[in-house]
DNA sequence: GCCAACGTTGGC
DNA sequence: GCCAACGTTGGC
C-alpha cells in the first residue's frame, strides 16, 4: 500500500468538497510525471489532501483510491478548462484514479509545521520550486503525519 | 499581485 | 534534438 500527496485548490475543490461527495474523479491534472505517479496507485492506496493556493496552505484530510486508470473524461470536453485538443478517446493521455473520502483531519497541517517536522527530502512539496501535485509519500512518513494530524 | 521555478511548445 | 519563448504553479 503506497500513501500519496495530492494537491487541490479549496477554492474549485477541496477537503469539504469531497466529503460532501464522498467521492469524485481526480481530474484536471496534465503533467506527465504527475500523471505517471497515478498510473502506478492501486486500490486501496491512501492520499493526504493537501490544500494549496489558501492561507495557509497545507495538509486538510485523507482520501482513499477506489478506482484506477480512470480515463479523466474533462480532456475530450471543449468546455472544460482541462480539455486536450491532441487526445482521443482510442488513445487518451490523461487517465486518473477515482478517490473517496476517508476523513477530514482534526488538526490541519500547515506548510510551516511540515517544515518544522519533516525533512525535505521526506516531502517533495517542501522542496523549492516543487510543483507535482501528485507525489509518493514514504509509509514512515505517513504514519507521522497521521499521528500529527490525528494527535 | 509578484515572481522564481519549472514544464511545454515549436521553429530551426 | 536544441533552446528561446511562453505559460503555469503556488508560496509569499
Amino acid at each position: 500500500m503506497q500513501y500519496w500527496l495530492l494537491k487541490s485548490e479549496p477554492d474549485s475543490f477541496g477537503i469539504d468538497h469531497l466529503q460532501r461527495s464522498k467521492s469524485t474523479v481526480w481530474d484536471g491534472v496534465r503533467n506527465y510525471q504527475a500523471r505517471n505517479y497515478l498510473r502506478t496507485a492501486k486500490v486501496g492506496d491512501l492520499g493526504f489532501f493537501y490544500h494549496s493556493k489558501v492561507q495557509p496552505p497545507g495538509i486538510a484530510g485523507l482520501c482513499r483510491v477506489t478506482a484506477t486508470t480512470v480515463v479523466d473524461p474533462t480532456q475530450f470536453d471543449p468546455t472544460s478548462q482541462y480539455f486536450d485538443s491532441k487526445s482521443t478517446p482510442e488513445a487518451p493521455r490523461w487517465q486518473t484514479v477515482k478517490v473517496a473520502f476517508v476523513e477530514k483531519f482534526p488538526n490541519y497541517l500547515t506548510i510551516d509545521t511540515l517544515r518544522a517536522r519533516f525533512a525535505e527530502s521526506e516531502l517533495m512539496i517542501l522542496q523549492k520550486g516543487s510543483r507535482l501535485s501528485v507525489t509518493p509519500v514514504g509509509s514512515a512518513t505517513a504514519e507521522r503525519i497521521l499521528d500529527l494530524a490525528r494527535a
